[in-house]
DNA sequence: TTATATAATCAGGTGTACCTGACGATTTAG
DNA sequence: CTAAATCGTCAGGTACACCTGATTATATAA
């Protein structure tokens, strides 16, 4: 079982670079918490990036949560000054939540960092990751549907598009 | 700058593998949660994987958090039955905190699971992917050192290199 | 031997991500 | 038009990773 062999490398080393990553956080000014991206407060930023003006009932919805806890995460994003919340017309119980100006910037910020440390890569390394992450990714969504289809479907390949396409282009801009 | 623009669609792809890794855990059964193992007391396992019988003291430094925090984990640990106290014999300040058997399965089991998304990769590409993590967790240990030498000889390279070593023996058995 | 340092503990936070239950305000369906 | 469904809020809770300050043993140095 070579293959099997050189699984458990690549597994350990993952392991080793999450655990680097986590210190690198720990230590220094890095405010773009890598652990918080995906979660509370940023995983809903993610959810408007793709998909903005959502109800809060369909956000909690999109990003498997509570309305209750939704309600929660969106007025500490309101305190924030990073998402508005304004009653629908058409619909006076339903809140409409849209990210503001500075909202859309700091989403933007967090997800655009380019870590430092790919900088070691050279162009066919990282065209190589590329290949690589690709295929991993999708195999994860692959996975993801598989155990729970309604999930895979609320998390849908399409919810980063928005921002990601965003990032190639700036990217491709600079 | 090709690179630059290779570099943003790498870190996208590393983004969106962030979020697929989250997403995958939240979900279904996994109780290897990646967002703990480097964290609280999946710190302080991985600490003693390396170099057990340490006061707490000396675990706390290690890990970089108070003697208090400390003191709450190898608590909680120890409820949980993954390690023991004991006061030492020269020092009878002292309690040296060791992982029992069952604290060393069980981070062993937690850092040798092999994400079933690897086994999308072809030979040639673990073995890129392997050489591409390597580079990269090496210059992480240089950034880390580059922003506080002291932590980075707290996490000191060979950290992880006794529980990472088991894996790479274990799965050469296998 | 007495003062001081040191290891740990107790007590009491804080912040973040969640959750359940009860309830008020609408909207919609019968 | 009234009852049921729907969206959101309030109140209160859990779990986990931390932290500071004060205090108790024990060890060491003057």
């Amino acid at each position: 079982m070579t293959n099997l062999m050189g699984q458990g490398k690549t597994a350990s080393k993952l392991v080793e670079f999450g655990m680097l990553q986590n210190i690198a956080e720990d230590d220094s000014q890095h405010k773009n918490d890598y652990k918080t991206l995906f979660q509370g407060q940023g995983k809903i930023l993610l959810a408007l990036s793709d998909n903005d003006n959502m109800s809060q009932k369909a956000l909690a919805e999109r990003v498997n949560m509570t309305p209750q806890s939704m309600a929660e995460f969106v007025r500490k994003l309101e305190k924030r000054g990073l998402v508005s919340r304004k009653k629908s017309s058409t619909d006076k119980r339903v809140i409409i939540v849209s990210l503001t100006e500075e909202g859309r910037l700091e989403t933007e910020k967090r997800t655009q960092v380019i870590p430092k440390y790919l900088r070691v890569l050279n162009d066919e390394e990282l065209n190589q990751f590329n290949k690589i992450l690709d295929k991993i990714n999708q195999q994860m969504y692959l996975d993801i549907k598989d155990a729970d289809p309604t999930l895979h479907n609320k998390y849908h390949k399409l919810m980063l598009n928005h921002v990601l396409t965003k990032i190639h282009t700036d990217e491709t801009k600079s």
